[in-house]
DNA sequence: GCCTGTGAAGCTATTCACAGCT
DNA sequence: AGCTGTGAATAGCTTCACAGGC
């Protein structure tokens, strides 16, 4: 099974090389990459041979063949519907974001308590009452979720989810969620990324793949960095 | 140095030790901490450790003590004062999150280039026109901010609050800031944790520290657990 | 010369397992 | 009996460093 960490990079890169192959370059070198990403080239290398996709000494890697490998592995081949719970600021910044990019990986449906906010269509999304979240998540096969409740509700929300049928779960809410064993949860509590912020803008640390002011200059010698 | 998830878990062991202490509990085992927080009982021991504080073997930890330890180690002493950049629907979800409460770690000010957002109070933090960004934060010594705003625009604002005197980012823009090395950034993608909770809503992959449906059962034996 | 692909080494984080305490 | 504190073991991830190719 591929590392955690590894997917985030592979989507991070996907992204890198989408601007790229817009602004027309062909392909690019593992240390370009890793320059981009904030990362390292041998992590770079490693993550693309993780999924199987190999590139030349001469030219590295080829973009738009790299995009195709890594959406073959991150993506699935019918696409994914996705759910949001919570149609607050929260949920509304989210729909915003997601609206028309992304074809294969869309939020097709939203839940709010609030009867104000329901029975239309925000950003090209239906909104419904949470009432009908569970049938309608059942019907459409709909296996990811976003929770964008608040915290006391964020549980009892999961459970439905789960009831309904979805195996992923984004978090943002300030609560811990208890899942069955199968159901992944990426967590985004806002309160813990701050107050790590905080401690580290007082204490110091920093990734490797150093990067220094605006463009990280390519500082490259013989053998990879240091 | 201490673990940056060590510091992700002290901060969630202390919002459950609020709670805790709100409904009275004066003591806690490392098991009890565990499932609330979905972890282990020997990562709670070794966190708690790596802060110098210490329970007993019949009560466990003090609810109170704990909680002013992990405040000395998490906070800084004389409070820090946090930025926003952004006052888009995100940027207000997170202004509506942190009004009130966390006095040591408080939203001061708001920054928009939209002139219709600015120059007046949300949620008890004012907010002014980006041009006045770099003057208040250098003023006010702000050292950690919040980037809210649209992908394009973050590197250079991350730059105008690296310049400020900022050092630590929370990062919420689907891009990759290249800042000076001193600087932390906690990224906080939403685009990529999406596609992470997608991928492993298909493939499956769970953490330590199991937790069944809604609340962990305390299925314990003797030596920990598993 | 400069690149990729990758075994091996090195690190970091987590978990085990038990001595010591009550 | 059941807990904490912690050295030792393990697991997981990242980086090194070099063979092989153009």
């Amino acid at each position: 099974m591929i590392p955690e960490r590894t997917v985030e990079r592979l989507s991070i890169y996907r992204r890198l090389l989408g601007a790229l192959l817009a602004e027309g370059t062909q392909s690019v070198f593992s240390h370009e990459l890793a320059a981009m990403a904030g990362g390292t080239p041998a992590q770079v290398r490693r993550d693309i041979m993780s999924i199987g996709y190999t590139g030349t000494p001469t030219r590295g890697y080829d973009v738009s063949g790299l995009i195709a490998r890594i959406g073959q592995f991150l993506d699935a081949p019918e696409g994914q519907g996705v759910a949001l719970a919570g149609v607050g600021h929260l949920g509304q910044a989210i729909m915003a974001y997601f609206a028309g990019r992304r074809p294969h990986l869309a939020i097709v449906a939203a839940f709010d308590k609030d009867p104000q906010k329901v029975d239309r269509v925000i950003h090209g999304c239906p909104c419904y009452p949470v009432e009908r979240m569970e049938e309608i998540v059942r019907e459409q096969r709909i296996r990811v979720a976003i929770i964008a409740v608040p915290a006391p509700a964020a549980q009892a929300t999961a459970n439905t989810l789960v009831r309904a049928g979805v195996r992923g779960l984004l978090n943002f809410a300030p609560a811990r969620l208890h899942v069955p064993v199968d159901t992944y949860v990426q967590d985004a509590d806002i309160a813990v990324f701050l107050e790590k912020v905080a401690f580290f803008a007082r204490h110091g640390t920093r990734v490797p793949g150093l990067v220094s002011e605006p463009v990280g200059n390519p500082s490259e010698q013989s053998e990879d960095r240091q």
